[in-house]
DNA sequence: AAGGCGCGTTTTTTT
DNA sequence: AACGCGCCTT
């Protein structure tokens, strides 16, 4: 080993970054601002120890965040080491563990096939057991008892420990939905059944597997090194505590992630993870990477003086040498149509003035829905653009239903792909027979399948003949699989289950997108038979690798000169030279449900600061004054995020924005919107409309009332709003509204199927 | 069992 | 506006 091609490998690091890279052994914590390098050093750390330290890959994993930074790494240490990284356990924390449990989890009681149940999967099994309970489906909504499970799943809570513990008993009666320790333990027990483990299983089982098989943890505490986590701030309990676990022996643990980055805490990530950290591993070593390789110092700038309104943060100075840059320009627009007009005609210009690709532009906003105005605007003024995320491919119905045979092909316990598929083409088996089979599967204690096999004892006349058949097809299907391919089991099954035939037979717009879809499904399938990193290449492996896939893995998408179109979210860990943030008002960005339903202004503050860093060179904001929002025209007030911002570092573009009003708007809030124009010299006001959590105690007794015959004039008590008078009723299509005039919060419009009100006079 | 119609609900982010 | 569910008819 040469100690000059050790300094020539390091020399395009800076000192902190070097720190990170040469300090492999000992727990390492490093604190990477945005557009630090964080990658960079994940990536060269990896390619160092294998490199110079001559340590195995096979004895390393790295867990990201998600697939594509997984891929992405991958590459770029095989770029430096010419050494295969193949072996490198690198994915994200769900493909890793789905891998490892695949070998171990017979430990647990699960086979080596189970399924993986994605969300869908997972919140139709909740809708039929509450449906099976006699519990009232408008209570006990599948979302709500789904994010409550999978809250207590990533606090390693399991089922027995919810019901025994006291609080979240008192939680749920406060909640008037008593049972969801009872439906948790029904939907273990039938996921459990069904050789089946969510998204939240592979982490929890991970968990278990560790926690009652010392020898199994020794084995891989043995094998793994080094481990290595990125995105660390994005992490839950569940996933840190697999780490630390793996780890608790060498000790090799690098961590590396954004405090002020960390915006999936609805899903159970934890800070707290960074705050832990320290206690859990006493010699430390904290490296900082402060200096932004990113963006302008304007970008910088605003996004330090944005952030810096959060309380909850570490101290960090993130800073740059680069330019100066241009100033953030503010756009605004009188309707979401209109934003969308000027995003693309801004597009347009900088093209035109800067030599810009396409590719070099993102337009960023809070919700998946914002993306139809951006769309129409782009496909009108012929910009090529991609949307990332929203409804992915796998989620569409033809492929879930060619999935769903391969699933049960696979797995014949799986009883959501066995409801999917059972009368899909239709056979003559419907809702009732397959009740019938649940209940008998229940009631015998055995299998689905059992059941099925021996349908002649649970259902007779046409629809247990059309069973039978249905059995025997799958049996078919099973043979095919033991001695074939993915490939060629998939396409025998779309043939032969009459899916392929059906689509086939429609000759609609929609049935021949269908058809090609799944022709598209079995293209990607022998992709990946043919793929000569592919080392299973079973059905059993396809299927895994697709349920973990996410939208911004899909590869067509990345060979186009296009215009991006995505969520915050979706962008993390991405940098594009031009920036669009858009939809900059007041109840979507910051998002109402956030606020109301977790009060934590803090986390979309910080996903507003992800938006901003996410630019090179050019960032843009926009708000809208009108906006379809829930199929109807509402006025829209600027984001209280926009007065964070320093204003030195701001322009509000020429009066672009043709301010016409639109039709069916009333002129009248133009007079007040006027004020805005201004903006932002003037000084930030307090927002009207935003409930504070605080906002109405109800009174001990409160029951809503029958709101049928509420008249104008009424004094109501709202739960949160508090009270107020009804001064004005409206009839708005099929809803009843009602204006009413609350004490803390003046005026608001309620929905009276929505309303909770108690009429007190 | 299957298909149609009308009503009611729902819109945050994702592995 | 878009979707899903339940009920009703065939």
């Amino acid at each position: 080993m040469s100690l000059d091609a050790e300094e020539e490998f390091l020399k395009e690091l800076n000192e902190p970054q070097r720190e990170g890279v040469i300090n492999t052994e000992g727990p390492t914590m490093i604190i990477a601002g945005a557009g630090s390098g964080k990658t960079r050093v994940l990536t060269y750390r990896i390619a160092y120890l294998i490199k110079y330290k001559h340590v195995d890959p096979f004895s390393i994993m790295a867990l990201t965040f998600t697939n594509k930074a997984a891929r992405e790494m991958r590459n770029r240490i095989e770029k430096v080491v010419d050494n295969d990284a193949r072996n490198i356990w690198m994915g994200t924390f769900h493909s890793v563990f789905a891998r490892l449990l695949r070998s171990e989890a017979h430990h647990i009681g699960y086979p080596s096939n189970f399924t993986i149940y994605d969300a869908d999967d997972s919140k139709s099994l909740i809708k039929s057991i509450v449906k099976e309970q006699g519990l009232d489906d408008k209570v006990y909504k599948a979302n709500a008892v789904f994010s409550r499970i999978s809250g207590a799943k990533n606090n390693l809570v399991s089922w027995k420990d919810y019901i025994n513990n006291p609080l979240y008993q008192a939680d749920d009666e406060s909640q008037m939905r008593p049972h969801i320790g009872k439906l948790y333990q029904l939907y273990v027990q039938r996921c459990f059944k069904a050789d089946a483990m969510d998204f939240d299983d592979l982490l929890f089982n991970t968990n278990l597997l560790f926690k009652e098989h010392p020898d199994v943890l020794n084995k891989y505490q043995q094998r793994f090194q080094y481990v290595l986590v990125d995105e660390f701030q994005d992490t839950n309990i569940s996933q840190y505590l697999i780490t630390k676990r793996l780890a608790s022996v060498r000790q090799n643990i690098a961590v590396v992630g954004d405090d002020a980055q960390s915006i999936y805490a609805f899903r159970g990530a934890n800070i707290q993870n960074i705050l832990n950290f320290e206690k859990d591993y006493p010699d430390l070593r904290i490296i900082k990477l402060e200096q932004n390789y990113r963006s302008t110092q304007n970008i910088v700038n605003a996004a330090n003086s944005v952030i810096v309104k959060n309380k909850a943060q570490l101290h960090k100075n993130v800073w740059t040498s680069n330019q100066e840059g241009r100033l953030i320009e503010l756009i605004k627009a009188v309707s979401d149509n209109e934003e969308g007009k000027l995003v693309a005609s801004t597009i347009f210009e900088q093209k035109m003035n800067h030599q810009y690709h396409n590719s070099d532009f993102a337009v960023l906003y809070r919700t998946n829905s914002q993306s139809r105005a951006m769309e129409e605007a782009l496909r009108r003024m012929n910009i090529k653009y991609k949307v990332v995320g929203g409804l992915s491919f796998y989620q569409r119905k033809e492929i879930k239903d060619l999935l769903g045979y391969l699933r049960f092909a696979v797995n014949q316990n799986d009883e959501q792909a066995l409801r999917r598929i059972i009368n899909l083409p239709k056979r003559g088996i419907g809702d009732s027979s397959v009740d019938k089979i649940i209940v008998a599967a229940d009631e015998q204690g055995v299998s689905l399948w059992e059941i099925l096999e021996n349908i002649h004892h649970f259902v007779g006349g046409r629809a247990g003949e059309a069973i039978k058949n249905f059995v025997t097809m799958i049996k078919s299907f099973r043979i095919t699989m033991e001695k074939s391919d993915a490939y060629d089991t998939a396409q025998m099954v779309a043939k032969n289950s009459g899916l392929l035939k059906e689509l086939y037979e429609d000759k609609t717009v929609e049935g021949l997108n269908r058809y090609e879809n799944v022709q598209e499904l079995l293209n990607a399938i022998k992709e990946f038979v043919d793929n000569p990193e592919t080392n299973d290449k079973t059905l059993g492996a396809f299927l895994q690798e697709v349920s973990l896939l996410t939208d911004a893995d899909d590869k067509n998408k990345e060979l186009d000169d296009a215009v991006t179109l995505m969520t915050i979210h979706m962008a993390k860990g991405l940098e594009f030279k031009n920036v669009f943030v858009v939809g900059m008002e007041e109840d979507l960005f910051p998002s109402q449900m956030m606020l109301s339903s977790r009060a934590d202004l803090e986390e979309e503050r910080r996903l507003f600061y992800v938006a901003i860093t996410r630019a090179e060179q050019h960032l843009f904001l926009s708000y809208a004054l009108n906006r379809y929002r829930y199929g109807r025209l509402k006025t829209c007030e600027p984001s209280r995020f926009l007065s964070d911002i320093d204003t030195t570092y701001l322009q509000v573009s020429k009066s672009i924005g043709s301010h016409e009003p639109l039709p069916g708007v009333q002129a009248q809030h133009f007079g007040k919107r006027s004020l805005i124009a201004g903006f932002p010299e003037q000084k930030p006001q307090a927002p009207r409309h935003f409930v504070k959590q605080t906002a109405h105690q109800p009174s001990s007794d409160f029951k809503p009332s029958d709101t049928s015959n509420l008249i104008v004039g009424n004094r109501v008590e709202h739960p949160k709003f508090g009270f107020g008078k009804v001064i004005r009723m409206d009839v708005d299509g099929a809803n009843r509204k009602a204006i009413i005039d609350f004490e803390q919060f003046g005026e608001k419009t309620l929905l009276l199927s929505f309303a909770k009100l108690r009429i007190v006079e």
